[in-house]
DNA sequence: AAGGCGGGGCT
DNA sequence: AGCCCAGCCTT
C-alpha cells in the first residue's frame, strides 16, 4: 500500500470523534480551524461548542460586538484571531450575503486565513485536492522521508507544502489532510512517538536511521523578554474602578485591564508612590496595599510578566466609571481573569 | 526573512 | 526550563 492509502486505513481505524467532522458546512469548519490554529484540540472544543451554540449561523457572529467576540474568546489567546473572525463574518454576512467562499484561491484572500486554513476548508468543504501543512504534518513528513530542512525556513515550507501536494488523495482531500494531522497528533506525536505500533515501520526513514528524536529540524528559538506589571486596582468609595483597553501594536490587543505601570524590575510601594506615572494618576490620597505578597509569574511563549497588583483605595476618581459588578463583562487576559477570581471569589 | 502574538500541557 | 500545539500578520 502506498503513503496516502495505509494513512487513511489507520485513520479510519484511529480519528478521534470531534464534533466539526460530522459537517461540511464551511462555517462550523472554519470556526473549527481558525480556534485550531496553534492550539491543542482539548483546548478549543469547548470555545467551538459555546462559539457554535451562542452564533449558529455567521449572520449571529457578524451582528455580535467585538467586545462580546472578545469577552467568548478569553482564554484561547492570540485574540488577533478572534478580531479577524469577526472582521470576516461581518464580511461573509453583508458582502457575501452568507455564501463562504468556495475556493482555495478566495478563501485565502480573507483576513485570517493562511495557506493552511485555506488548504483545509477548501479540501473538507469543498473537496479541493489542497493539501494542509500544519506542525503536524511537518512531523509526519520530515520523519517518513528523513528530510532534514528546517521546517521554518522559507526552502522548508515550499519543500513541504510541494511534497504533501504530491501525496495527498485527490480523491478524498479532506479526509486525507485529517488523516495526516491526527495521525501526527496521535501516532507521530513530538515526544515518544508510537513507533512500534506504527503502519509505518518498514518505510520510515527517520526510524530505520534513528532520526525519530532529531526530526523534524526547527531553526531559530525564540528569546523571551521580561516585563515588570504593577496594575492598579482601583477602588472608590462608591465601588468603582478602572479598565482601560489595550491598543496599539503589543500583547492583548483589544482586551481590558487595570491601570497599568511597568518598570524595569519589581518595585516596593514607595518606589510606586513615588513614581510620576502614579502621582499622574492619583493626585489626592490613596490607601495602597500590595495583593499579591510574592508577585505572581504569568509566562506567555515569548514574554514572562512578573505581576504585582496593588489595590488603591481612594475616595473618589473621575476616571473611575465601572462597577465593580460589571467587570465581568469585559474580555481581560487570563492574568487578569486569575486575579479576580481570587479577589472576589463569589463571582466565580 | 524575521519577529510578534497566549495559554496550556507534556517531558 | 524548554518544546509544541489543525498559523497568520506585519515589517
Amino acid at each position: 500500500m502506498n503513503f496516502s492509502n495505509t494513512l487513511i486505513y489507520w485513520y479510519l481505524q484511529n480519528s478521534r470523534e470531534l464534533p466539526w467532522r460530522k459537517t461540511k458546512n464551511p462555517y462550523y469548519i472554519w470556526l473549527s480551524e481558525i480556534m485550531l490554529q496553534q492550539t491543542r484540540v482539548a483546548q478549543g472544543l469547548s470555545y467551538y461548542l459555546k462559539f457554535t451554540s451562542t452564533f449558529p449561523t455567521v449572520f449571529d457572529l457578524a451582528k455580535a460586538d467585538e467586545s462580546t467576540v472578545l469577552k467568548m474568546w478569553q482564554g484561547l489567546g492570540y485574540y488577533s484571531r478572534a478580531r479577524n473572525l469577526h472582521f470576516t463574518a461581518k464580511q461573509i454576512a453583508n458582502e457575501f450575503n452568507g455564501e463562504f467562499p468556495s475556493t482555495f484561491k478566495e478563501i485565502i484572500k480573507l483576513k485570517g486565513i493562511g495557506d493552511y486554513t485555506a488548504s483545509a476548508i477548501a479540501s473538507i468543504c469543498f473537496d479541493e485536492p489542497t493539501a494542509v501543512v500544519d506542525g503536524n504534518v511537518y512531523r509526519v513528513l520530515s520523519r517518513y522521508f528523513g528530510i532534514d530542512t528546517p521546517i521554518n525556513s522559507s526552502a522548508g515550507i515550499k519543500e513541504f507544502k510541494k511534497l504533501a501536494q504530491t501525496l495527498i488523495d485527490e480523491s478524498q482531500p479532506g479526509t486525507f489532510n485529517q488523516a495526516i494531522m491526527d495521525f501526527g497528533a496521535i501516532q507521530c506525536k513530538p515526544k515518544k512517538p508510537l513507533c512500534m505500533f506504527c503502519p509505518f515501520t518498514d518505510s520510515c526513514v527517520a526510524l530505520q536511521k534513528n532520526l525519530i528524536e532529531t526530526l523534524p529540524v526547527k531553526e531559530k528559538k525564540i528569546k523571551v523578554r521580561n516585563r515588570y506589571f504593577n496594575f492598579l486596582v482601583i477602588k472608590t468609595k462608591d465601588n468603582k474602578t478602572i479598565l482601560s483597553e489595550r491598543k496599539g501594536k503589543g500583547i492583548w490587543q483589544g482586551l481590558y485591564q487595570f491601570p497599568l505601570i511597568e518598570s524595569d524590575k519589581n518595585i516596593n510601594k514607595n518606589e510606586l508612590i513615588s513614581s510620576d506615572e502614579f502621582i499622574a494618576l492619583f493626585p489626592d490620597e490613596t490607601t495602597i496595599s500590595l495583593f499579591n505578597k510574592k508577585e505572581i509569574v504569568h509566562k506567555l511563549s515569548h514574554q514572562h510578566l512578573y505581576t504585582q497588583f496593588w489595590i488603591v483605595e481612594t475616595e473618589y476618581s473621575s476616571e473611575a466609571k465601572i462597577n465593580w459588578s460589571d467587570i465581568e463583562k469585559y474580555p481581560v487576559p487570563v492574568l487578569i481573569a486569575n486575579f479576580l477570581k481570587e479577589y472576589q471569589p463569589k463571582k466565580y
